[in-house]
DNA sequence: CCAAAAGTGTTGAAAATACACCCATGA
DNA sequence: TCATGGGTGTATTTTCAACACTTTTGG
């Protein structure tokens, strides 16, 4: 428990894993690294933690870094400790998902970083355990997103049941039959129907929806359980 | 993403949530420090991270110091790493819980730690951040026990019906009717049930089951989910 | 008027629940 | 014989997937 000794030290790292959502496709921001090693090659956008700062402020600042934003949904999933994960020196590496309005990100993406949004079905090889990382963190958003709120993030503040329907058969690959899963939207009463239609994707027009946390709290605090499966 | 310096490099931590499961209660094993910082206060077990194990083998390390056991279920669920989570020096934390039998750990407790039982509804004060540390392990044991068949992890090889109930109740607090938990597990080809009876019970004795992982790794691969709700 | 997306209703099957009931047996 | 935990059966309710159906409106 006690014992140790000054080679114990070593390298803690963040690692963001970040999904958008555009155009019927989940999608994951990467960059191709401007330094080594493995320059030029795909990889996850990280940094290390530093002596003044929580894995949490790491993860954000990290983000920020990349994308300009801030408080956005950010979530630990596991810590990646394998001894030669990374083969420049022995680093533990916490990752770490993001959800992000994917517009949002492309207005004040950093040019430091030769970042691109990849669709999740067509990754390119990645730098060290990286692929086993996106892995862990889609099984985590898959999961999450059925019994969560937590797909809102990667929409607009308001979005319509389709586009709801289709970032959800974004997240999970799947078709999902229209009728039911509004029905099980109606029933929640934390998404707000504004008084707006988005008349771009029909003749009808479809109504603006509007997720209010305020009264999805006050639900959970009653028991009641978000679940939208697939 | 490349820029540190070598006050970057920091301590990593593994500690562990060990669960048990005896009459009807659900406990934790804790330690009484007989080092510092904080000597003789209640504790997780733990330990650093050394330079040439993973993360995964450094709390089995962790976990066979102290129960002299081996090939224990053992999971990891959440790093911890706020800067002033350990008063001494800057640790990165990374928790695991593990799942024991708990009278086999009784018959081999290292006596190097003054470790004791305690129920998880009568938790002591505990060092630094690790009453947060248990209570997120505890939802995550909640959690992977109704959607994965880990508390049979908790019994010994041969359990009854009863015994299996009576853990759930532990695990979640509740009460759980009989004859429909009773259902649920018929369904579970996976559970077999053996040729003998406990007696100890009840005059009528009891059968004996028999959780057969190879099974259940066959259902799985089928597309069978496990459910076993509160 | 018609194409096409938005949105509603109906139905039958499946599953969860509550709870009444039978079983076996040692004291 | 009866108290006690073990174990089964069943009527009722709830949930849910499938899919037919209606609505709206720009072209």
């Amino acid at each position: 428990m006690k014992a140790y000794d000054q080679q114990d030290r070593l390298l803690v790292a963040v690692d963001c894993i970040i999904f958008g959502f555009e155009a019927g496709k989940l999608n994951l921001l990467l960059i191709r690294r401007d330094f080594t090693p493995r320059r030029g090659e795909w990889s996850l956008m990280g940094g290390f933690l530093r002596a003044d700062e929580s894995l949490d402020e790491a993860a954000a600042r990290v983000l920020t870094e990349l994308t300009g934003l801030q408080d956005v949904y950010l979530e630990q999933f596991r810590a990646f400790g394998e001894v030669d994960r990374d083969e420049a020196e022995r680093t533990v590496s916490v990752g770490y998902y993001a959800l992000v309005e994917q517009e949002k990100v492309d207005r004040q993406l950093s040019p430091d970083y030769a970042a691109h949004w990849v669709p999740v079905d067509e990754i390119p090889s990645l730098v060290f355990d990286h692929r086993a990382m996106v892995d862990a963190a889609l099984r985590r958003l898959r999961h999450r997103a059925t019994h969560e709120p937590v797909g809102f993030e990667l929409l607009p503040d308001k979005f319509t049941i389709s586009q709801l329907q289709s970032l959800y058969e974004g997240i999970f690959g799947t078709i999902i039959d229209a009728g039911n899963f509004r029905r099980r939207l109606r029933k929640m009463d934390y998404l707000e129907r504004l008084a707006e239609k988005d008349t771009s994707g029909s003749r009808k027009g479809a109504w603006y929806y509007h997720f209010v946390s305020e009264r999805y709290a006050a639900a959970k605090s009653e028991g009641v359980d978000f679940l939208l499966k697939p």
